[in-house]
DNA sequence: CGCGGTGATGAAAACGTTTTCACGGGGAGA
DNA sequence: TCTCCCCGTGAAAACGTTTTCATCACCGCG
C-alpha cells in the first residue's frame, strides 16, 4: 500500500542501507548510485515513515508542549514563539491543551513518550509537588511560568511578582487613591505571584490593602468583566482598575463603557501581558509586556540546546526569569489627551519604562 | 536507561506478550497475572513507547494540523476547537504553522509522515492545483477554508461569499451610501471570497464598486490600521468601513479613534470571523460569526469518521460549506444609542441574524 | 473415555528505519 | 610486490511494540 524504502531499494537495485545513507547523507556514495536512488525516490513519491525513524534513532526530532488551555491571544503567541524555533531546528511539535490538573498533564506526559525529544509544560494551576509527580524521567523538560519544582528540569518565568509591583507602583505615582485588582484564578501560580506584587506595592506605599477592592477573576474577558461590574457597585468606586491580564482589563473596558464610564477619565484600567492587539484597545491598554513569543522561542531554545548536549543527566536545572516593563499607553491617564497626529502619538505612547526590579 | 516493557515483563515473569495484553486489554490473562503485571508496570512508571506502537499497529493515533500561521485570536479559536475533539477521541495533535507557500506545506506533510493518521491543511495563500501536488496520498485530509481542489480530500468552508455578501447588505439596508472594503491578502482565498461577496452586494444594489474605496489589507491589525489611514486620507470619506476580518476592523477602530472620530457616528466598522474578543470591543464590533471553535471541532470529527471507517480509499470526498451569520453589534450604528443596563442591553445587541443565503 | 473448544500463556514474526559489521577492490606507501 | 587503509556496498541486527501462531491444560459434552 505505502511505499517504503525497500521499494525504492529493490526498484534502484540497491540494498536499504544504501537508500538511507542517500537520503540522509550519512555516508559516501558513489553518485550514479546517488542519483539513480533519488530518481526513484521522487517517482514514488517517497516519504520515510517518522514512527520507524524515530525507533531507529533514539530520537523523535519533536517536542511537546502541554499547555492549560488555549483560549486567547496569550496562548497562540506563545505557541507561536515555540514553533518558530522549533521550526528553525526542523524539529515538530505536538501540542495538548485543557490541562488543569496534575492527573491530566500526568496522561499528556505518557502519550508523549517516545513521539518527542523535550518537553515544555505550562501548568500554573498546578502545585509544585503534585507537578513533580507526573513529569517524565529522563526527557529533558521546561516548565514555563509555574511553581519552583523540585525535579531535574529548567524553568522559565516571567517576573510576574515585579510586573504587577511595579504596575501598581506607577498607578500610585500617577495620583490614584482607590486602586482595585482583578485577580486571576485562585491557586494559580501566575495569579497569586501578580496579586502579590499588587499587595507589595501597597504595602510599601504606607496604604493597606482594602479586601473589597480585590475582587476574583479568572483570566478571561468575561471574568473582567463581571470583576469591573462588582469593582463599579461599590459605594466608593475605585479610581483605577488593575486586571491581572489583558483578557480581563478588555473585559473591564467593556463594562466600563456599558456603564457610561469613561476610560481613563473617570477610571483607569491596566492589564498585565501586553498580548497585541493591548495598544489597538480603545483606549489603549497600559500594561506590562511579557514578550510573550520571546518566552516561547526562549522556551523552546533552552530545550533545543539541552537536547544537542545529550543530556548529562545530573546537570543542575537552571532557573531564569523573564523580565516584565511596563508599557504605558493612554488607558491609565497618564499620557496626554487625545491626539491630534495619530503617528506621532503612537510613537510616544509607545515607549516603554524598563523595569527597575 | 529507559524502562520498556521487556523490564516489565522480566520483573513480573512473563513475557511480553502478556504485557501487552494486560496494558492493552487486548485478550484475557490471568487475574493474578494482570494485578502482578500492573503492579510492576506501575512501580517502574512505565510508558509505552508510542513510535513503536505506531510502528507496529499501522496506526499512530495523532492528527496533523498545517495553519499557514498562528498569529491572532482567530487560529488558537481553530485549534481549540480541534484540540477539543481531537482529545476527546483520544488522539495527539502535531501542528505546524508559517506555510504560506505549497513548498513549505509539502515538507510539513512529509515530517509528518508516519506521526499522524490524518492531516488538517488550511492554507488559502495556496492555489487549487499547486496544494494538490504536495498533498499526500493514502492519508484522510480536510481542507479548511482553501480553494476547492483536485484531489482524494475533504473540504470544510466557511461561506465567505455569503457571509460578506449579507454585510454589505446589512450596511446598504442601514442607509450606508459610502462603503470601504479593507480587503485581505492578496491571492488569498478566503480574501477574495470576500471581497466577491462585497462587490456581490454592491452590484446588486445597483451600486458601481469604487475602486478608491477598495483598499487592500493583509489580515493584521496593522493592516487595518492602514487601510483606515488611507480611507480616512480620501477627500470624500466613507461612511462605512468593512474590513475582512476582524483583525484589520480592531486595527480600524483605532485608527478611527486616533484621528478623533467617533464610531459609528462618524464612521461605521464592521469585521468578519466574529473572534471571541469582539463583542468586548469598543464599541462591540459587528461582525460576521463563523463559529471558529465549532469549524475546528467539525474538521476533526470529520477525520476521525474517515479514520474510524478504516478509509475505503475510492469514496467521493464531500465538500461542506459553514454558515456565517451576521452578529449585529454597535459598530455598524444600526443598534440604539448608549446603553443604560448593561445586562439587557448585552442581550439585546447579541442578537444574530440569521443567513438568508 | 475421547474430543473439541477455550482460556492462559510464550515464542517469534512483523512494522520501517538506521546503523553496525563484514567484505571486496582498489589505490598508496614501503 | 605486499600491506594497509579507505571507499562503496550489502546483510543483518537493532529499536519497542503488537499480533499471530503454537502449546498446553482443562472442562464439558457426547
Amino acid at each position: 500500500m505505502t511505499v517504503t524504502i525497500r521499494d525504492v531499494a529493490r526498484l534502484a537495485g540497491v540494498s536499504v542501507a544504501t537508500v538511507s545513507r542517500v537520503l540522509n547523507a550519512s555516508a559516501p556514495v558513489r553518485d550514479e548510485t546517488r542519483t539513480r536512488v533519488l530518481q526513484v525516490a521522487k517517482e514514488l513519491r517517497f516519504a520515510p515513515n517518522s514512527a520507524a525513524r524515530s525507533l531507529s534513532r533514539q530520537r523523535a526530532g519533536a517536542l511537546g508542549v502541554i499547555l492549560p488551555d488555549l483560549y486567547g491571544e496569550f496562548f497562540s503567541e506563545l505557541l507561536r514563539g515555540i514553533d518558530q524555533e522549533a521550526q528553525r531546528a526542523h524539529h515538530s511539535l505536538l501540542v495538548s491543551s485543557s490541562h488543569h490538573d496534575s492527573r491530566g498533564i500526568g496522561a499528556a506526559v505518557r502519550a508523549m513518550r517516545g513521539r518527542v525529544d523535550g518537553l515544555m509544560v505550562m501548568a500554573p494551576d498546578v502545585s509544585g509537588p503534585s507537578l513533580a509527580e507526573v513529569l517524565p524521567h529522563g526527557v529533558p523538560t521546561v516548565l514555563l511560568n509555574g511553581p519552583e519544582v523540585d525535579a531535574d528540569v529548567y524553568e522559565i518565568t516571567v517576573d510576574n511578582f515585579g510586573g504587577a509591583r511595579d504596575m501598581t507602583r506607577h498607578l500610585i505615582a500617577v495620583g490614584h487613591e482607590r486602586i482595585a485588582f482583578i485577580a486571576g484564578a485562585e491557586r494559580n501560580h501566575e495569579a497569586s505571584e501578580r496579586e502579590r506584587g499588587y499587595l507589595a506595592a501597597l504595602h510599601e506605599a504606607g496604604r493597606g490593602a482594602e479586601p473589597s477592592l480585590n475582587v476574583r477573576g479568572d483570566f478571561t474577558e468575561d471574568g473582567g468583566w463581571r470583576g469591573a461590574i462588582a469593582l463599579l457597585a461599590l459605594a466608593d468606586r475605585p479610581s483605577a482598575i488593575f486586571a491581572a491580564n489583558d483578557a480581563m482589563a478588555v473585559g473591564a473596558l467593556s463594562a466600563l463603557r456599558e456603564a457610561g464610564l469613561s476610560v481613563p477619565d473617570d477610571v483607569a484600567v491596566v492589564g498585565f501581558d501586553d498580548i497585541p492587539i493591548a495598544r489597538f484597545l480603545n483606549p489603549p491598554l497600559t500594561s506590562v509586556r511579557v514578550g510573550i513569543a520571546a518566552l516561547g522561542e526562549r522556551a523552546a531554545s533552552v530545550l533545543l540546546a539541552a537536547l544537542a548536549e545529550r543530556s548529562p543527566p545530573g546537570r543542575p536545572p537552571r532557573r531564569a526569569v523573564f523580565p516584565a516593563e511596563l508599557v504605558i499607553r493612554d488607558s491609565c491617564g497618564a499620557t496626554a489627551g487625545p491626539p491630534r497626529h495619530p503617528a506621532r502619538r503612537r510613537a510616544r505612547s509607545e515607549r516603554a519604562l524598563s523595569n527597575p526590579s
